[in-house]
RNA sequence: GGAGGAGUGGCCGAGCGGCUGAAGGCGACGGUCUUGAAAACCGUUAGGCGCGAAAGCGUCUCGGGGGUUCGAAUCCCUCCUCCUCCGCCA
C-alpha cells in the first residue's frame, strides 16, 4: 500500500508505474473517493465535537452538585432557568443526531471503496528494473557456473527419477491429481538434504531459524500483498475464513504486523522452512511435465525487515541474493540472475531479482529462486514499524529472497549429476544429509 | 465440542454511565545531584485520520464490529483471542 498522500501528490507517475507493471488499478476514482473522504470527515468531526461539547453541557446542566450548577445558582439563575437551558441543548443535538447519520451513511461506502481501491495501487518499480511486458523482457545481469555437455545422452528428471525408484508421479497424481508427485527413497531424502543444507547455511549466517504456521488468517494474506489480487492462487478454508500461504513469506513478514518496534531491533533476519500451496490457476497447460510446476513443495525462505532507509534496503537486496547464490554454488549448479521487468513484477516489488538455475531437459534456465525488495510496501498494509532514536515512527522496509525450494531444485540437481549408467551422483555439500554416500544408484 | 472466567497504554493495574485518552506502579528517555555510577528528586513517555506553511487544533481508538443513551472503557448484542474444568486426540 501506498501513502495516500503520496498518491495525491505524484497522481501522474502512480498511473504510469501501473501501466508498467500491466496492473490495472483507478487512480482518478481513487483521488475522487479521497476527496469525498476528507469532505466527509471534516463535517463530521465539527458535528462530533459538538455533540461532545453539548453531552458534557448536559452533564453540567443535570447535576446540582455540579460546580458549574452551584455557580449558576449562586449568580442568581432559578432551577427554572437551567432546566430550561437543558431543554434547549439537547433540542439542538437532536437537530444534529440526523444530519450526523446521514454523513455517516454516506462515509461508510466511501471508506469502503477508499480502501478497496488503495489495495490495488501497486507499488511504482525502482527505475532499475527494466521496462518490459512480461519475463521473456527480463534482463540477465550475470551468469554463473558452466553448462555442461554430455557424452551420452542425458535423460529429464522424471525419465530419471522413475527409474532410479525415487520420483513417482503418477501415484502422485491417482492420490491428489494433476501436479502432484511422491518423493521415495532417496528422492525424500535428497529433497530434504537440499531443505537442510540450505536452512543451515543461513543459520550459520546469523538468521533466526521460525517454524510458523502455513494455515493464515486473511488479514495476514492482504497484509503481505498477496490478496485481494492473487486470492484465486491460494487453497482456501473457507470455513475457518484462513488460506494456506503460497510461502513463508507469508507469516514471517507479519510476524511484527501490528508492533512498533525499536529502531535497536533492526534488522530482523528470519528464515523458515514450510511447505508451501499454491493453485496454479490460470497455469492451465503450462509446464506440466515433472516437477517444475507443483501445488505442493518445500521452501526455505529469507526474510529481512529493516529501517525505513532506500539505501540499506538495497544493501539488504544484494545481501539476501548473495545467500541464494551461496547455496547454489554450495551446490555446484550453472545459474544466471536476472533483473526482473516491470510486467513481471507483482503489486508490491520495486525490484525483484530472481535465480534461475540450469535445467538440461527445458534447455534453458528455470527460475528457482526470487529476491523481492518492497520499501514500506507490506510494512503499511501490516502495520509493521518501528520507533527512531527521536522516537518518530516509520514504516519497516521488507525484503524476502528463496533459500531453496524443492523439488523444484532436484530438477537441475538430479539432470545435471547424472551419470551415464543412470546413476546420480551427489553433490559433496549434501552427502553429510545424505549418510555420506556418494551416489544414488536406486533399485 | 460442552461449562465457566477474562481481554484497559511498552508492561502490571485502577476505573464499572459524564470533568477519564484514561489514577497508581514498573520500565524507558531527559534533567538535578555525583569524580563516575547507584540511590533520591523533577519532568517526559500511545496510535490512526483530518485541518494547518508551521506552532498547533479537531476527531477516532480501552480486543474487533454493531446497538442503547444527550453522553460509554463502563450497559446490551455479536465475533475474535486467552485462561480454567470436562470430553476427544497427535
Amino acid at each position: 500500500m501506498l501513502d495516500i498522500k503520496f498518491i495525491r501528490d505524484n497522481a501522474e507517475a502512480v498511473r504510469k508505474a501501473a501501466v508498467d507493471k500491466h496492473i490495472k488499478c483507478d487512480v482518478d476514482r481513487l483521488i475522487e473517493v479521497d476527496k469525498r473522504r476528507r469532505e466527509l470527515q471534516v463535517q463530521l468531526e465539527v458535528f462530533r465535537g459538538q455533540v461532545k461539547e453539548d453531552g458534557q453541557k448536559i452533564g453540567l446542566l443535570r447535576n446540582p452538585k455540579s460546580p458549574w450548577y452551584v455557580k449558576a445558582i449562586a449568580d442568581g439563575k432559578t432551577e427554572a432557568d437551567i432546566k430550561a437551558e437543558a431543554a434547549r441543548v439537547q433540542a439542538e443535538l437532536a437537530e444534529i443526531k440526523p444530519k450526523i447519520k446521514q454523513l455517516e451513511d454516506e462515509e461508510g461506502p466511501v471508506l469502503e471503496e477508499f480502501e478497496q481501491l488503495m489495495l490495488l495501487i501497486p507499488q511504482p518499480a525502482d527505475p532499475a528494473a527494466p521496462l518490459g511486458k512480461d519475463d521473456t523482457e527480463n534482463v540477465e545481469i550475470r551468469k554463473v557456473g558452466e553448462v555442461p555437455t554430455f557424452d551420452f545422452e542425458p535423460k529429464d528428471h522424471v525419465k530419471l527419477g522413475t527409474e532410479l525408484g525415487i520420483i513417482d508421479i503418477e501415484r502422485g497424481v491417482k492420490l491428489s491429481g494433476s501436479r502432484n508427485y511422491i518423493l521415495k527413497g532417496d528422492g525424500a531424502m535428497l529433497h530434504q538434504a537440499v531443505l537442510r543444507l540450505a536452512q543451515d547455511m543461513m543459520v550459520e549466517r546469523g538468521y533466526v531459524p521460525m517454524q510458523v504456521p502455513v494455515l493464515v488468517r486473511e488479514e495476514v494474506m492482504y497484509g503481505t500483498g498477496y490478496f485481494p489480487t492473487g486470492r484465486d492462487q491460494a487453497y482456501l478454508c473457507e470455513r475457518d475464513d484462513k488460506s494456506l500461504v503460497g510461502t513463508a513469506e507469508v507469516p514471517l513478514t507479519a510476524y511484527h504486523s501490528d508492533e512498533i518496534l525499536k529502531e535497536s531491533d533492526l534488522p530482523i533476519k528470519m528464515c523458515a522452512m514450510s511447505p508451501c500451496f499454491r493453485r496454479e490457476a490460470g497455469a492451465a497447460g503450462k509446464d506440466t511435465y515433472g516437477l517444475y510446476r507443483i501445488h505442493l513443495f518445500d521452501k526455505v525462505e529469507q526474510v529481512v525487515i529493516c529501517k525505513n532507509d532506500i539505501e540499506t534496503s538495497k544493501a539488504f537486496h544484494e545481501e539476501i541474493l548473495a545467500n541464494a547464490e551461496a547455496v547454489m554454488q554450495a551446490l555446484e549448479l550453472p545459474y544466471r540472475v536476472v533483473n526482473v521487468c516491470t510486467g513481471d513484477l507483482g503489486m508490491g516489488q520495486v525490484l525483484k531479482y530472481d535465480i534461475e538455475t540450469w535445467m538440461p531437459s527445458r534447455d534453458s534456465y528455470g527460475e528457482t529462486h526470487s529476491a523481492s525488495r518492497f520499501y514500506e510496501f507490506q510494512a503499511r498494509r501490516l502495520k509493521l514499524r518501528y520507533r527512531d532514536g527521536a522516537k518518530k515512527v516509520h514504516y519497516c522496509h521488507t525484503l524476502n529472497n528463496t533459500v531453496i525450494a524443492s523439488p523444484r531444485v532436484l530438477i537441475p540437481v538430479l539432470e545435471l549429476y547424472q551419470n551415464a549408467d543412470g546413476t546420480v551422483t551427489i553433490p559433496t555439500a549434501l552427502r553429510p544429509y545424505m549418510g555420506g554416500r556418494e551416489r544414488i544408484e536406486g533399485q
